[in-house]
DNA sequence: ATTATATTTGTCGCATGCGATTTAATCGCG
DNA sequence: CGCGATTAAATCGCATGCGACAAATATAAT
């Protein structure tokens, strides 16, 4: 076994434990989001609409490193659930915003107690988890921009 | 704004970064998959079947986190690009044996230039990719045993 | 031996992600 | 003004992920 083949081992990758970690936060949320009625991608959609509401669905792909190839399903979901709307701009008919209902609004304060919920479960100490945050926004950053 | 509504900030979650972080590691890696014909969770299969042949699906689950109704669709999609073979084990007929065909096992010198490709794209320190890969597998070893 | 239980895989339905393409609206430039 | 280029969203096709359930096989209990 020389030194390139080692490198293919799962235990040494960074890309496979990141890929985990994600799928099982999903998992860990679930629950908390199941009585909110959002799927976890809708719950991050969310997330973005409660700093900043009224979005193009471009600036809200932005945020969330999303397209309108994914993005335009899942709103036309949260508009069924009567969580949010969607109209075209006056000023420019191609653009579509993103305003959030009463219903969609007043969701925030149910939703304000999940993050802490999930902190405590991830079990880590605060010192682990900002140097997490930080390196990962390190490296969205090298991309995203 | 008060100290719980701040938690819900983008900026502020852990979860958010992670999402993206993985959604954007597998855009990083398909240019150089799409050279071999493979997917990210296909790539990752792989990986599991290079380290350690003959596996049950079941077993194959447990270490790369996934079970059967994901697996079996993607285990099927191998086995037609003739990478794999599934076949029933003659001591219990309930389990199935993934191995791998001369070509999969062939695959593996290509595959094997993909991992530093990625670290020289990643442009991060050696210290801070060990890291994240230790703090993501801290997290993962909580909940995935 | 027969039946109940457990294990292993497979199927189904739904919700993403995303590359590629299409459609509609706006912009820019001669 | 006219028209090609650009932009924003939507659509399409494919491959995951995963909860819930079904089917087949093996094991255990009586």
């Amino acid at each position: 076994m020389d030194n390139r083949s080692d490198l293919l081992h799962l235990q040494e990758q960074l890309c496979f434990p990141i890929y985990a970690t994600s799928r099982m936060i999903t998992r860990l949320y679930q629950p908390h989001l199941d009585a909110i009625d959002l799927t976890y991608p809708q719950y991050l959609t969310m997330l973005v609409l409660w700093e900043k509401d009224n979005l193009k669905i471009g600036d809200l792909g932005d945020r969330i490193y999303l397209k309108t190839n994914t993005l335009t399903p899942l709103l036309k979901k949260l508009e069924a659930k009567k969580m949010i709307v969607r109209e075209r701009s006056k000023e420019d008919e191609r653009s579509v915003i993103i305003s959030l209902t009463q219903k969609g609004k007043d969701l925030k304060q149910k939703a304000s107690v999940i993050p802490l919920r999930l902190l405590e479960s991830l079990d880590m100490t605060k010192e682990e988890l900002i140097q997490m945050r930080t390196l990962m926004w390190k490296m969205l950053d090298k991309f995203e921009i």
